[in-house]
DNA sequence: TTCCTAAATAAGAATTGTTACTATTTAGTA
DNA sequence: TACTAAATAGTAACAATTCTTATTTAGGAA
């Protein structure tokens, strides 16, 4: 991991107002330095062979206080349950980033996006999906 | 729900060999008509109404049997447990189907797309995610 | 139609990922 | 160095999902 990263955690944090703790440090260390996309488990199961009595409970802690200071995200639409969907027409989706609110859209041009060169080499692209976020009607004018 | 979706569900069940059971055409019934993503248990709940002894077990097999067909899928990546990501620049992903394996990738072009009109009712864009999906070199090579 | 059998179900127990509780420890400050 | 609020470890609780087992049923055969 980059030294820039860190100083932008350290700075980040501090404007948060959160304490500095070796577990901290570590568990974004740790996550800062990979590019996969690892879940708690993996993450507590590689911070402990540095820190051997860090809990589980401190990583989903840190992690979830680390999200909610924007230095990490996380994949899908926000946790919580599965959902399912019984559109298998291509389509795409907006969703709120407030409530969650997830709606279907059509869209020609998303169902065939150019491939970037990139992506070439990690494999072959079958379909593409678009998700656009943003604040539903609703919830704006809720707020 | 359209009479065709109906009668597509009934052709690929038989197609896979299952059985049609009231259980397995009220749970489609309830999924398929409705354009909201509902979980589990709102499906289980809805379903309770027609049938009252439906367990909430007979919904999840049900569910995960009509993906295995085809008939719906699910949103998000592959459910299981929550990733996470410290990338927080701007940045799309390369998913593979099979192992679920998630690539970060750089777009100028995908960070900023046309917003379609009807998007233009449901809310205020503020980000675009592409989620190219395919088979992953090496998924491709082990087969 | 009635019978048969493998498949599907209901009910509840078990498992798994995540969060909460509480006594102890520690970062940041005086 | 001492103080105090915040953070931690350890464990218990919780919620979503899956498994186990005895019972029921769809679909085919007689």
């Amino acid at each position: 991991m980059s030294e820039q990263m860190m100083a932008e955690m350290l700075e980040k944090l501090r404007e948060s107002g959160v304490k500095l703790t070796h577990q901290r440090m570590e568990i974004f260390r740790e996550i800062a330095g990979r590019t996969d996309h690892p879940d708690a488990a993996t993450i507590y199961e590689c911070v402990r062979k540095r820190l051997p009595t860090v809990s589980l409970d401190t990583v989903y802690r840190t992690l979830s206080m680390l999200k909610e200071a924007g230095l990490i995200s996380t994949l899908g639409p926000n946790q919580d349950r599965l959902r399912f969907d019984a559109n298998i027409a291509p389509h795409h989706h907006f969703v709120c980033t407030k409530c969650g609110k997830t709606e279907d859209f059509y869209c020609e041009e998303f169902n065939a996006l150019r491939v970037p060169s990139d992506v070439l080499n990690m494999g072959i692209v079958e379909h593409s999906h678009v998700e656009l976020r943003g604040i539903c009607s609703e919830c704006r004018r809720s707020n």
